[in-house]
DNA sequence: GACCGCCTTGCATACGCTTGCAAAAAAAGC
DNA sequence: GCTTTTTTTGCAAGCGTATGCAAGGCGGTC
């Protein structure tokens, strides 16, 4: 019912509240016997700090605010996971904002975010736009794009090699004897989606061969269901690069569906190596994320940025490696 | 870089701090042209009220502390979100612990938890201990357990009604002419886990059969594959119901691994209905918890305490429903 | 035009804490 | 023991906002 104040544990402890305060305040001098006191008198009342209150006067709020859509994606809960360990280990929390589709709302919802004098900002999953780049860096709000990547240079992000990674994969398909590769794009309108695909056509344009097909599957499992049984329809193609591996699920799906078999008459690859990536239903080769190294980097560099004040945005790109299941056929010659 | 306060709004407006303050406080009076002058300011100078500030003299910070666990088990990211979207909709923001695995950790966090002033602590998938009960309790903050029963009368829960639809469940699968039903539970230590057993036990005594197995899944993948590995070893069961859909996904991998079909060999039941238990690769006859429902109740159940102050805790549990898919033979009769 | 009541507005204070400053106390040096 | 240096401590001023209180402004009534 009652909230105890440092002032009451200071008159508890028979000391000033400042002691009380200095003695919380990891840094701040105090005799030994004072600490003992006020710890003492602090344990009796079950005093503890209020963040809120500290907040104010630091400035500094140890909230970090998260901006996250796509939770139905397995990538999303275990980076979400990832991140809130990584920052609870280092006194920080994360604040929650559920991404709506518009980026007007996003907008909005930033605003609302910064309301809550957050120290940093993740957006996992999000684009930003400019007017609102604008907003948190006048603010002085370091932001960190996670999973996304931003061409203009205003703010850090984390993200994959994803054109080199794609490239990697379907060098990996045209090496294993496919010759009719379709891509089932992740979103165009994110740059995963677009670097995924801008690296899909390197590798085939490399080889000289003829993409198949390329649809944009929108990160979506029923339109990657929709893409999946057109192409399934007449000629088909022998094997689907699929932009991530939340959609690939929804392919393996549905070319069983169709009553073939992945991995045998046709091939898929997806992308992200989500936990389930491994289950023995849909045993999908897939490029991993590194996840966790994405993670810690995404951590790194928003602490530098609250730390150190002013920093050059930087742009991270991670190496992952492709992962061999039995969704796609692999190089005679590789086969063990 | 500068943060804008409500001072230099109002100089700039040509008013007082406190007329800034209260054209921003809903329900407070001010004349249409200062609204329209304080708007103006505002907008010019891009001001937002500091929600920390506001929380300070105000007491409510309009924060929701959610600790959540088994983020791996889909469930718990689709509630997230529910609830995430159902707060932000009533002005709340969701302050995120992930839970560790022991109890005292549990308890530590809800410390750290409480230094934030939050209004009320939505705890998902996690009992609490009773110190802690009495702390919160104390503090006067509103404690809803989510998806977790606690037989204290200290805090309001909301859950599905477990017992009941486990007895429901283990009834169909009777009346389907399965005879050697085993069960996966879910982890004995949770309410969860311990009512659908019982539900479980309540449909074999009731119709005389003795279950053919029941072992503790720890609401654990790995586990449960043990599990199921065991029980196909020699006399196997023709009906296994397990605890929840993500140990019941492991089930159906083990089997398929054994070179059985559920569904035919084996009738397999799980408890949830995530959107994975749809998927064509798993298609998992399972029990439906009404999430929306849970999560509206969870949501009402917090405001109607907070706003209200000292409310009686509620006990709430809503049924659900059995979704046929195609992992358990249905009676004939009802064979459509 | 004087009087009454109501809506607005500014002043000042409080919320719980940190922190610069200067005084007091303790430690160190001779 | 006395001065100098260092450490500890209390005082007081904020941080940005909400709000009770009293003064001011306004229209309406007779």
């Amino acid at each position: 019912m009652s909230k105890i104040t440092s002032a009451q544990v200071a008159k508890r402890a028979g000391v000033s509240q400042s002691a009380v305060s200095r003695v919380f305040t990891p840094g701040a001098s105090a005799s030994a016997k004072t600490v003992e006191k006020v710890r003492q008198a602090a344990a009796d009342l079950g005093y503890r700090p209020n963040v809120l209150a500290r907040a104010m006067v630091s400035g500094k709020s140890r909230i970090i605010g998260l901006v996250v859509a796509y939770l139905e994606n397995q990538f999303y809960p275990v980076a979400l996971e990832l991140l809130s360990n990584a920052l609870q280990a280092r006194g920080y929390h994360i604040l929650i904002f559920t991404a709506p589709n518009s980026a007007d709302d996003v907008d909005a919802l930033i605003e609302d975010l910064m309301d809550y004098q957050v120290d940093g900002i993740i957006a996992a999953s999000v684009s930003m736009s400019s007017p609102l780049a604008e907003r948190a860096q006048h603010s002085g709000v370091p932001v960190v794009l996670f999973n996304r990547g931003q061409e203009s240079g205003a703010f850090s992000h984390v993200t994959s090699a994803n054109r080199t990674a794609a490239r990697a994969v379907t060098e990996f398909l045209l090496d294993g004897g496919h010759s009719r590769i379709a891509h089932i794009a992740g979103w165009q309108g994110s740059s995963t989606g677009r670097d995924r695909q801008a690296g899909f056509l390197d590798a085939m344009q490399a080889r000289d061969v003829q993409p198949f097909a390329m649809v944009d599957g929108m990160y979506d499992r029923a339109v990657a269901m929709a893409c999946t049984r057109q192409l399934l329809n007449g000629a088909r193609p022998d094997a689907i690069f699929v932009g991530n591996d939340h959609m690939a699920f929804a392919v393996l799906d549905t070319i069983r569906e169709a009553g073939l078999t992945p991995g045998q008459d046709i091939s898929v690859v997806g992308f992200d190596d989500v936990p389930m990536a491994a289950w023995a239903s849909y045993d999908l080769t897939t490029y991993r994320q590194p996840v966790n190294r994405m993670v810690e980097a995404a951590v790194n560099l928003i602490m530098a940025q609250i730390e150190a004040g002013e920093v050059s945005p930087q742009k991270l790109e991670l190496d992952g490696r492709l992962i061999l299941r039995g969704s796609a056929r692999i190089e005679k010659a590789e086969t063990r």
